[in-house]
DNA sequence: ATAGATGCAAATTGTTTGCGGAACT
DNA sequence: AGTTCCGCAAACAATTTGCATCTAT
């Protein structure tokens, strides 16, 4: 396990308010990618006084502080998830809309090349695949 | 050159107004990436008449109907190009916002390898990747 | 003739913000 | 005490939609 998200709030300065306590709390559960929303959702069933316009602000802190991580899969709200111990990217089920994680390293790096090769450093990347299940599998 | 976008609506059996013509001339025009909004404008250029409402619904059309791709680099608007004769990526220049396009088969194959692995037929997929210019190139 | 398209303005959706009061250091 | 944070409601920006009216087929 790594440094819990209050932790690395706490390494980074930030105040740690009821709030932000409880919205850490529910980004630590939450295995998945939620979107600003059912967040909400999950941190009202820890503390029904926290709003949206908190989870928002606080979402945003957050993420300038790499303490998570905002992702687009294309749906038109932002989703996020705990700042990826290791990098990886995302696999969307099209027909369940589950999302799977998925790290490779040579994908990593033949992105790396592409960009030199136009004669840019690298700086970030977003990739998504999109698949459908294959039966038997 | 490959057909037009006109000619495409045609094929698959849409109805060529006025405002569809504008709007897919607009659309051709563009070797660039313009979101609704530029679009519009280009649009109002040629016939201050059509409305942002049916721009809107007609990129929807479009899209619907493969005849352009929606893309999202990440600042909240989609954009849109032409259905690309071929496929390609986008590279972002995070200093200029200039969007590079580059195709690569090695990675292409990849994304299939990985997909396959995961027990999924790629149906589709994004990638995007965003780096600053190296001085001197 | 008729299904489908359009313009306009109003509605929705996701997200951000101004403000007065409350909380952490 | 002072700065930062919070909840609330209003504000925003991008996109969609209801409706009465046109238009391509």
């Amino acid at each position: 396990m790594i440094a819990s998200i209050a932790e690395r709030c706490i390494d980074k300065g930030l105040k740690m308010t009821g709030p932000r306590k409880v919205i850490a709390k529910a980004l630590s559960q939450s295995d998945d990618h939620p979107n600003a929303d059912t967040l909400f959702q999950r941190v009202q069933a820890l503390d029904a006084s926290v709003s949206l316009a908190t989870v928002y602000r606080t979402l945003k802190l957050f993420e300038e502080r790499d303490i998570i991580a905002k992702l687009d899969f294309g749906d038109g709200r932002s989703r996020f998830e705990q700042a990826p111990r290791e990098h990886h990217d995302h696999l969307i089920d099209v027909q369940t809309g589950e999302v799977i994680e998925f790290q490779n390293d040579k994908i990593e790096q033949l992105q790396k090349e592409i960009a030199t090769e136009l004669g840019y450093e690298l700086t970030d990347h977003r990739l998504e695949l999109f698949g459908r299940k294959i039966e038997g599998k």
